[in-house]
DNA sequence: CGTTCAAATTACATCGTTGTAAAGCAGTTT
DNA sequence: AAACTGCTTTACAACGATGTAATTTGAACG
């Protein structure tokens, strides 16, 4: 059996709680003692018992981290920083997976409360604001990517400035017929309906007209489809701007699979950065942000939330910039 | 405040136990008092709180899944369908990194003790034997991916037959001039040292010379590093056979980056059929398995390993196949 | 109607840790 | 030497759920 406070006690004479003050260093303990103590924790290869812990004081140790699909890159390099972050500050992740669906994203405030989760970071991609409103017994909670409500901390890329910045680019480099992959006017994402905002917004004011591609699943396998269909039954856009990596990845191939050049025919925009980008092709023209200080950010807030409840809701806008590489860059014909 | 089951007791009229009765189902209880205890569950929204109950059963409910690199498209998949089947039968799961250190592999053991983790699933890289011996108070325990050794429950893929069938494969194709990226004799992963023997294998029973370029961070900006090297300083071969997908991403954009064709100039494999192997130039030729059947076993195994520690180390073998697509079929020269 | 027996329910203790409040113990001060 | 100070250490209870063992309830039977 794994010994206890009170095995490490008995074995240096004091007092269980000695012991325990000696292990989390609030209470001050005499030299002699603590040495005494810490001789016996050794010895017994102590662990503190945490759901005896979390009992005692409420606290797990435990943040939850929730995104929609795992395994994309996107998820994948989210969830990496996150879980970097937190082992350097001595926090354990439990990890969460939503699936687009709002009843899992209900699911997961239970399961929360059940795990004495201490907080929450949450991408939420239907959330409504009603879910969180109803939540005073919530655990502390900050939202990232797209949210388009403001009742809980959030930390987000400004998806319209940078839809629109990535669309004037575009346009800028003289690509006229553009057509976005994964927006519209009925996108239930918020993330897709900001960016197909941006998009619009960049569109109008060059005085081109908008062509969007919808498509919720945001896979690369169905952009790769939907893109696939469009070339089978239009002429060449100029350039498609897939509102992520991920569905550029799928567009890319549908391209050239149908013979078509990238960039020397069409041109091809990402957003994201993720890590494939820049092997993807020619290298994958895209949104880019910092996900290291994204997530850092995140979990930086929701350290912040958990100390302190009664803070007003927050909101972190992390830089973007339009990173060009290969899709967008026509090189000189030979 | 959250109601305990003292609280859902006076509301019913019962006492506690019997509230602890109706919600865990093993104690009879009559159909009278059983309607009016979840009448009051349901009012006070009652949770149990997996603390207190994992000290006094000392079960969390809780798995941990530990993986080098959660970065990776690879540890996104893995990670996305060991969560689903965890959900599935009612347990969390924490998630840690190793990041390639035996230092983080060995941490994980103190940890799992510290959360109460009722299971492990763990990739590992570098553990040695050692550090499972150590273990009887280790948490059950399954191993996935590649491990030379025999003490703990496994999953994996036979990775020598699976190599030496992809370089075979290469070989009937016509290859003679082959290049592995990611083994070699001093490879420290044991993936890497069991993908290099059969590589190897398949190399000599062919009469043909090995070629390995070792890359041990086996990540996709490593290997376009290593293979554009190659490629600076060697006459072309006729193909790369990447250890991983995530080097044969690498190593596709150092190729045609200085302009070679795939496959017309030369062939690519890869290992693991990742979800973006379809969408990789002309689709990647790869060694693919079945990674829901994976994680699923390897999660079925850890829940009847949980149930009975004194099972004897079994392996489950799954199956692999060679998927064939554009890297390595030659279209016709136009 | 009293007895017996099984089934349902209860009181109590316990898991390991830590906050509270009280006790112990030096070393000063008068 | 008594009283006081400030610091360290202790005893005890509590967090919430549940196994154990004892108790109560109700049905069945003579």
């Amino acid at each position: 059996m794994r010994a206890t406070v009170k095995d490490v006690a008995r074995r240096a004479g004091v007092s269980p709680k000695t012991v325990s003050n000696v292990v989390n260093g609030l209470v001050p303990v005499s030299p002699a003692t603590r040495k005494r103590v810490e001789l016996a924790l050794q010895e017994l290869e102590y662990v503190p018992n945490l759901s005896a812990r979390g009992l005692r004081n409420g606290r797990s140790g435990l943040i939850a981290l929730a995104l929609p699909k795992l395994e994309t890159a996107y998820s994948a390099e989210i969830a990496h920083h996150v879980v970097e972050f937190a082992h350097e500050a001595g926090w354990s992740v439990q990890l969460e997976e939503t699936g687009m669906e709002p009843v899992r994203e209900h699911e997961l405030f239970v399961k929360a409360r059940a795990h004495q989760i201490d907080g929450l970071i949450l991408n939420p991609v239907v959330l409504e604001a009603s879910a969180l409103e109803r939540g005073v017994t919530l655990p502390p909670v900050v939202l990232i990517g797209e949210v388009e409500q403001e009742i809980a901390d959030r930390v987000a890329v400004d998806s319209v400035a940078a839809a629109r910045d990535m669309t004037r680019f575009l346009i800028e480099r003289g690509h006229r017929q553009i057509v976005s992959v994964g927006g519209g006017e009925r996108s239930v994402s918020a993330a897709g309906h900001l960016r197909g905002i941006g998009y619009r917004e960049a569109m109008a004011e060059a005085g081109l007209p908008a062509r969007e591609i919808e498509e919720a699943d945001w896979a690369p396998a169905a952009a790769a489809r939907v893109v696939g269909a469009y070339l089978d039954s239009n002429p060449l856009p100029d350039a498609f701007f897939c509102f992520t990596d991920g569905m550029a990845m799928g567009a890319l191939s549908a391209i050239t699979a149908r013979g078509h050049r990238v960039p020397q025919d069409v041109a091809l925009a990402g957003f994201d950065d993720i890590d494939a980008a820049q092997f993807l092709g020619p290298g994958l023209t895209t949104v880019s942000f910092d996900k290291r200080e994204f997530a850092g950010r995140a979990f930086t807030m929701l350290v912040e939330r958990m100390q302190d409840r009664d803070l007003e809701p927050r909101l972190v806008v992390v830089g973007h910039r339009i990173v060009e590489r290969g899709t967008t860059r026509v090189a000189v014909r030979t």
